[in-house]
DNA sequence: GTCTATAGCCCGATAGAC
DNA sequence: GTCTATCGGGCTATAGAC
């Protein structure tokens, strides 16, 4: 029963260990200023079995990406689905914003949740490598962010059918990347909301506040 | 003529060349990454005069945000001065749209035009800053980032007398991180979008985008 | 103010015992 | 697979001559 690839081997629990203390550290420090002795010691593990594992810092750092865009992808996955099977179906003759506006509002709202609350250190490790792109952002664009685009820009297509796709596309860019902003900018959110820290309460007004600029920016002109 | 402040002093032209490369690199690479030798190198500059003049890597990091900030302000204080006169005058019975919505759409255009098109190693620097803040972002914030949201706050109180100051700043908000995140998003922009860069037709297509954004945001429900 | 030379540190990688 | 020990390189900072 242990043969080949089965069986929590030895080293699986070593390798999630340091997995989870460096997708941690590389948000925090990025990739140039995270330090492998600090992963290490955070993991509880020996810092020489990096190499052994993933052969090196960069090694690291990609599986990094690679398990963290496997995680989202079980969430967006069904979500996906469920808007190419809408968008499959022959069209309402009327409304189709009542078809298309809610998926669209969901797809927005799931990721904000995600990037602002739920996984906020893959909020960093995205944004930096967004900024700066390396090989990791292959992984990311090929896993999430196409797939995530083409389903917002199939939606949009359906909400404004006179709109070219050039600026459908725009439009697709503008509504993910408000949302990424409000995890980007945090801090000078904060100060000049006056919030010390984003709590239930300031969740909510950031949802409702991205929820109605989706709908205005959708439905407008 | 040379007693004491004025004169252009042997050492200045070695301190702008250093400010000149380092702007550069540390904007590339990031505080961490950035390379004293290398900036030296670009600046054609003996790399020990760094800690002569600005002592070392982070007095040089700040160094270049001061300069930033100050050369910022000399734009951006003429426009929040008109902002401020408009804001001080008594507002118009009818149609404040007319009066407060087109200072509000150049102030947004002018920070997209500078991100995006004017000085994009500006951009990066702000972006990795406001990000990840440190000292350098104190500067920045009190001398660009408040200044500019309370300029952005006055001129949508007076487009939306209806709403609270916490709906209003977050608006504030929503607004110009929506034309950061343009930067920001440069890559996966371009992707989507099938653009191979952004040159003038593109430029003018985002300024558009951008420009109905705001409106609709502004004047919506 | 500028330069050379180097001190001193920290980091990533790895050899080799277990 | 894991550990200890260490190598080698690159970095910032600085002492000291000019």
């Amino acid at each position: 029963m242990d043969e080949k690839s089965k069986s929590p081997a030895r080293g699986d629990s070593t390798r999630d260990a340091l997995l989870d203390a460096a997708t941690l550290v590389f948000a925090r420090e990025g990739f140039a200023a995270a330090n492998l002795r600090e992963i290490a010691l955070a993991a509880g593990v020996n810092a020489a079995l990096i190499g052994y594992h993933f052969g090196g810092k960069e090694g690291l750092y990609l599986a990094v990406f690679e398990r963290m865009t496997g995680q989202i992808r079980l969430v967006l996955d069904p979500v996906l689905a469920s808007i190419d099977q809408a968008l499959a179906e022959p069209s309402p003759a009327k409304a189709p914003a009542d078809r298309y506006l809610q998926p669209l509002l969901a797809l927005v709202d799931g990721v904000l949740m995600h990037m602002l609350h739920e996984h906020p250190a893959w909020g960093e490790l995205v944004l930096r490598e967004t900024q700066f792109p390396g090989a990791a952002f292959e992984l990311l664009f090929e896993r999430v962010i196409q797939r995530n685009s083409q389903a917002m820009v199939g939606l949009l297509q359906k909400l404004r059918p006179g709109d070219d796709l050039e600026r459908v596309r725009l439009l697709a860019g503008t509504l993910i990347s408000q949302v990424l902003c409000i995890r980007h900018y945090r801090t000078p959110f904060l100060r000049i909301l006056r919030w010390e820290a984003i709590g239930d309460r300031e969740l909510e007004l950031m949802r409702t506040q991205t929820r109605r600029n989706t709908t205005l920016l959708v439905l407008g002109d």
